[in-house]
DNA sequence: TATTGTTATACTCTATAACTATA
DNA sequence: TATAGTTATAGAGTATAACAATA
């Protein structure tokens, strides 16, 4: 008896794509629910770190650095603004920067704390000898 | 001048975990392109390709394998009836194999062109040094 | 003319709760 | 009691088209 679950074997799972598909989805859902303690999505949270670092972004800054439609951050910054942690400082009659308010910054430290422990525990998941090989594979797939 | 388009940096992509959400969305939307050509979703794929290798599985036993919940499977496996490519084969009076058609039989072999075409694509972007390590690190996130 | 912010809408994937019928 | 299949519903991410106002 290899196994006490008895689950299925999975042959997709030695397709790299399907793999990555896999491993996203789990790691995605356990950021997920780290922030949802603190009432926050994970694209709101990849906004906040973004603003926390470089200031005088507009909305559509954000959205191109990001890979987030213009149209998609509409609801996303209406909910940061709703819960007091952006403010929007007009730059011309068209255009708006997106800053972080008191609270928000309060709050980034927060985000920090849950993205930095998540992302130490992800790499701690992956063997040693391919730890290293890990980021740059991932960053030759997103260009 | 470094680049053309000037798109603004983007810090996020230093994590790991971000990259791997990155990585699998621009990978997924690349895979997603491919199979809506023959009208069919990455959920449904890998469910064809499952039952391509082992039959007499249950709606329920595809759906453990392939982390997909049970209702889930409902509206999935009813696109995939429809479209003539899946049949049920009663087991009981409670269960059903879910198996192949003829006509699901050879869209199966299209299904793996596409998707063999694709994981050859997305392993060559990774540089030679990385990529023996990608899967095994991917693998170790998934459970 | 191009860009900003916006509205409206839709699709995919995922998740949970609850029900019926059967093992 | 547990499991199979189902219905209904909701949330999160992503995508496109189109519009008004402004650069």
């Amino acid at each position: 008896m290899s196994d006490t679950t008895d689950l299925p074997a999975n042959p997709l799972t030695e397709y790299p794509g399907y793999a990555l598909r896999r491993a996203a989805n789990a790691m995605m859902g356990d950021l997920a629910a780290r922030l949802g303690e603190i009432d926050m999505r994970i694209s709101e949270a990849s906004v906040m770190l973004l603003i926390g670092e470089r200031t005088d972004k507009t909305s559509a800054d954000i959205g191109k650095t990001l890979d987030i439609q213009r149209a998609n951050m509409v609801p996303l910054l209406a909910r940061l603004e709703m819960a007091g942690l952006i403010d929007r400082v007009p730059i011309d009659r068209k255009s708006q920067a997106i800053v972080l308010t008191p609270t928000g910054k309060k709050r980034l430290i927060t985000v920090r704390r849950i993205t930095q422990s998540f992302e130490d525990e992800l790499l701690a998941r992956i063997p040693i000898e391919h730890r290293a090989h890990f980021l740059p594979a991932l960053q030759a797939l997103s260009k």
